[in-house]
Parts: structure tokens; sequence; C-alpha cells
DNA sequence: CTGAAAGCGCTAACAG
DNA sequence: CTGTTAGCGCTTTCAG
């Protein structure tokens, strides 16, 4: 309770406190026999070094932040085990914000991040931000790397799945199954990684022969948005015969909207699903969807991130972006001509 | 870029750093034509306070930690989206620590949490902790909220929900229902939270006339472990007529094997499960639960070690035990006599 | 190899 | 109301 300084040990030991310094940070230039004394007083007196006060002089704080629009969201869980697993491994602690894909929240989380003194960022940050914003965040100071296509300038770094192809991927296989009068349901306009979604899928569905038919509906990417859509949809729209949720959440959201409108999937209506999160396996029917490694893209951010704050100065953009799959199980169905 | 600091606001307005501060902080005893200039400079230089500095001559980081056994764990994603609500209420970030239930882990993030000025702690800590462990917490200095009860020692903060009663509720439906040869998958052992749950099913399944039978079996407790269990629970002792898990996602895993094995939900065995975690709705057949109040936990436990922070001094270990209910749902059926 | 001294950026008495 | 002066606990030159 005490708490116990660098000063305590120094006096216990006999040295002095840059000794005790030195010794504890394992640098060279420390006689053994010293070495050894400090350690042996620093143990006796449950020394606990104080990081702020290192953070303060050295200038790195060990602390990463990460922020998603929901922690509920099993992707963004997935993603930030990933992220704070490889943030551990790598010395540093992790900051949890959610900013519920609200512009000015997210940015006033990176400013409070920023006067915190934090190492680096990771966000999905929303939408294409303002030309305000992109160099507001290029020139802040800290390395940033976005979990999302960053705008059209390529200031950023950015770890990314190939959302486009995924899109793709779920429309050929529709389009295979028959499918042409087809729905999409997404999230909020200008999302980055959905509305690439949509572009694959749209552009994919309108290139078959004969070309498809696709509804978009934008809404809340969340498990109730996609009820919300699903039952709009399905009340408005009931002729079409398959719909892509840009996420998995709002795919099981829209699997509870059929069930109450006793439409049956996959047998009145196809559903596919995009990020193949655990639980996909376990609804009924068990969700067709595509794969994206959410842990690795957590894990590979903090990894370019601290790559980054490394390497100190302005460092040089990267852009990483992983491959996605189609996982095939049970809601969907091959149209009978 | 070129960090700006205190001073360069001090030289920009003419005045002297404490005014600067005094001006910043909003402190009375400053006069408002000095403020005014003060806080022009400041916006001019786009200064930004250093509060790793600022931490380090108040003693306070705001900044607080939550160490859980891991964020994909649906439950734990509502929590932590509770506390971390709450925290930036109250001006705080929020990290975030995956323990994995593994006591080592556990301490070495309370460790370096300690190191690093954390203004309090919460976690649901691995099993009862030992003596030596239990006193280290207490004394480190830092509030501490417990999320599951605290061990024999009433030394810690706590809060949680009614788990026995919870367990009691699960018990006293199926009985109510016909059930008499019931299994109950739950964690490791020791799990507080967890041990709580199986002690009020057990008891209130034993008491029942004429007495139930329960087979208890530990695991992990997650999707996986659930599965695990399940698997060898539907091979081994195929009599059963209903499984109560200790939490949600392990009825998913048990919803899973049974599945696979060919028995169907509720038709052959009844299924109960332990948190009403949004999913529970959209598995098949949807999970009939205990609710318990998740968002409202994590809210509840930042709330308390705000209020142990801000009081100083050694805080007066207070608990809080929230209400659960049965959410009645499709995946028990009555036994036919 | 070790000690002395100068800060990191900020707050908090203590004087004016 | 405002300026001076100490530090917070640690790292890091710079001298021995």
């Amino acid at each position: 309770m005490p708490t116990v300084t660098i000063k305590d040990v120094a006096r216990e030991s006999g040295v002095n406190i840059s000794t005790v310094s030195r010794a504890l940070s394992g640098a060279y230039g420390v006689h053994g026999k010293t070495r050894e004394r400090v350690l042996a007083a620093a143990a006796k007196l449950k020394y606990r070094p104080n990081r702020v006060a290192r953070a303060m002089v050295t200038g790195r704080s060990h602390t990463l932040a990460l922020i998603i629009s929901d922690i509920r969201n099993p992707f963004f869980a997935e993603l930030a085990r990933g992220a704070e697993d490889a943030a551990r491994a790598g010395g540093c602690d992790l900051v949890l914000c959610n900013s519920d894909l609200d512009a000015e929240k997210q940015m006033d989380y990176v400013q409070s991040l920023l006067e915190k003194r934090v190492d680096g960022i990771m966000m999905n940050s929303v939408a294409e931000l303002s030309a305000a914003q992109q160099s507001q965040l290029a020139s802040c100071g800290v390395p940033i790397v976005l979990l999302n296509r960053g705008g059209s300038a390529r200031a950023f770094s950015t770890v990314t799945v190939d959302n486009r192809a995924g899109g793709q991927l779920a429309a050929q296989y529709l389009i295979q199954l028959g499918h042409r009068r087809v729905a999409h349901l997404t999230g909020p306009r200008r999302h980055g990684n959905m509305t690439d979604r949509a572009l694959g899928f749209v552009s994919a569905m309108k290139a078959a022969r004969p070309a498809g038919q696709v509804t978009v509906i934008h809404g809340q990417n969340s498990f109730s948005g996609g009820y919300e859509m699903a039952r709009r949809l399905f009340r408005d729209n009931p002729r079409v015969t398959a719909v892509f949720t840009a996420n998995d959440a709002m795919a099981f959201g829209a699997l509870r909207a059929a069930m109450e409108a006793g439409r049956s999937v996959p047998g009145d209506v196809s559903l596919i699903g995009f990020d193949n999160v655990e639980l996909a396996t376990v609804v009924h029917p068990p969700l067709t969807t595509i794969h994206q490694p959410k842990y690795e893209i957590g894990q590979a951010a903090v990894s370019m991130l601290l790559r980054h704050v490394r390497a100190e100065g302005r460092p040089v953009p990267e852009r990483l972006v992983l491959g996605v799959e189609l996982i095939e199980r049970q809601s969907c169905r091959r149209l009978k001509e």
C-alpha cells in the first residue's frame, strides 16, 4: 500500500536510483553482484515499477486501442480476442471502445485515446471519413490501422478481407442455384466493408444470364436490424426467392422474421450470410455463409500496428487483404424451374 | 506532430503554465478574460493535454480493467458492453483482458494492470482464490469488484446474480414437467458462479417427490465444451430425459450434439440453458433458459467500482445480487407418464 | 560500472 | 487572481 518506488529499492540496496533502473531493465552496464543485490532488494520490498512514470519519459504507453462498432457482434468479439491475444503477446494492453458506428463518438474516442498517449489505434471507421477527419487522423502522430478500406486517400494502413469477392461468391452461388429475384440486406450506407460486399453481390447478380434483380435494403447491421428489414421485405416483396445479408447477425434476425412470418428457410426463401460465426452451425437451418478469418484479422491488425509503432517516424501505409470462402450449409436450396 | 504542451499554450497566451492548468481544468480562481485568452491559445495550437502526465501527478489514470474468461462468450460481450458504456460515462477507459479461466494468467494480468496504475479492476475470478491470492488482491491498493461470489473471505465487493436461485428455477421447471432423470453440464470445478448454479439445481432436484437423479458433468464452459459433454452424455447415458447447461453457449453445443446424434430436442430430450443470450431465440428449437441481466451486471460493476475509487481509502466491501428469471421457450417438453 | 542531474508534462501548494 | 516552486517515478545523458 505505501507505494514503494525505485528510490526505496535504491536505498535498500545501497546504490543510486539510476543503477536500479539499469539493473531492473536488464540493460548492460551493471555488475553481476550489484544487479543481484538490487533484484533481491526489489523482491524483498515487493517493488512494482510504475509504468505511467515510465510511459511519461519514454513516450510509449504500451497500450493499444480497438475501436469497433459493438463488441456484442460476435464477429467483433472474435476479432477483439485475436487482437487482445496478439497485443498481450507484444507486451501491450488493449483498450476497448464501442462506437456504435457513430462518427462523432468515434472521433471522441480517438481524441481521448490520443490524450492518453496510446501507442496505436485500430478502428473499423464509420463510413468514408470526411477529408478533414482523414487528414486529422493521418497526422495525429500515432499509427492507425483501419479494419476496412480507407476511403479514397491511401494514407492509412488497412487489414481487411476481400469483401467484394465475398459478395460475388454469394451471388454466384445463388445464381447457380437458379435464383434471380433476390434481396440484399445490409448496414448503413457508406459502411466501408458492407458497401464492398454489396458491390460485389449486385454486380455479379446483374452479370448473370439471365440477369438477376436485386433489391438492396439498408438498416442496422445487427440482429434486430436484420429482423426488421426482413419483416418489411417479406411483407412488401414476397416474391423474392433468396436473401443475402451483409453479416450473420442480420441473417439470424432474418431467420427469426421468416419463422414468425411462417416462411420456411430454405423452403420458401434461401438465406446466405457473411462472417461464419460459430453459431451459424447451430441455428436452424444451419446457415450457409461467407467465412472470414475473424481472429486472424485482429491478430494481423495488431502485428501490423506494432510494427508501425516500433518503426518510429511516419509509417508507410500497408494493406493486407485476407481471403474469404463460401461455407455451404443448409439455408439455401436449388430453385425448381 | 511536434507535441504541443501546456508550456506552449502558456507562452502563446502570455501567462504562466499554472494559470493555463487552472483555466483548462475549469477550476475557479481565474479571470474570465484570462481564461478566454488561454482557451483561444489552446485551440489555436490544437493543444491536447497529456493524460499520462496528469495521471502521474494525480495518481488517477482514469482507466478501469475488466478481466473475463473470454470475450467470445456472448454473455461476457454483453457484460463488457455494459461496463464500457458505464466506464465511458464515468470518464474512464476500459482495458479488456481474457484470462481463459487460467489462474496464473489472471494474476499476471492483475500484476500488469497494477503496474499501469489502473484505478480499479473487475474480474470474474477463476475458481476460489487461494488464501495467498486473496490477500494479495485484497491489499493490492486498488479497488476490485468480483463478478462472482468472493470465496470464503468477505473481503471483496461483488456483483452477481442469484445463481443458486437460477439453478433451482431450472430444476423446479423440469420437475414440474415430470423429469427425474436429468443431467447437468457445467464448467470447470470450483468456477464460482457455475458451482452455485449446480448447487441450486442439484439440491432442488433431490428435494423433488419422487427425488430426481442428476448426473453432473464438468468440462469447458463453451460451445465446444457443451458439444463434447453432450456427445458423451448421449452415448453413455441415453436414458436422461432433460439436460440443464450452466450457460447458453454450452446449450448450443449440446443442441448441436443432439442434432448430430439424431436426438430431437425437445422430443427426445429437453434442454434448458442459462444466460438468455440474444441468439437463444433463433436456435432451433428456441431455447428455454434462465435470464440474467448481463448488460446491467457490467454497468453495476463499474458504478460500484467508481464509487470505491472516488471514496479513497480502503473501501468497505459491498455486494449486489441481481435477480434471474425463467424464460420459457420451446426446448423443454412435458414428459408423458 | 556507477553516480549526479536533468527533465517527461502536468498539478498543487504556497506566496504574492 | 496569478506566478513560483516543487515534485509525481522513472529514464537517460553526462561525468567520473
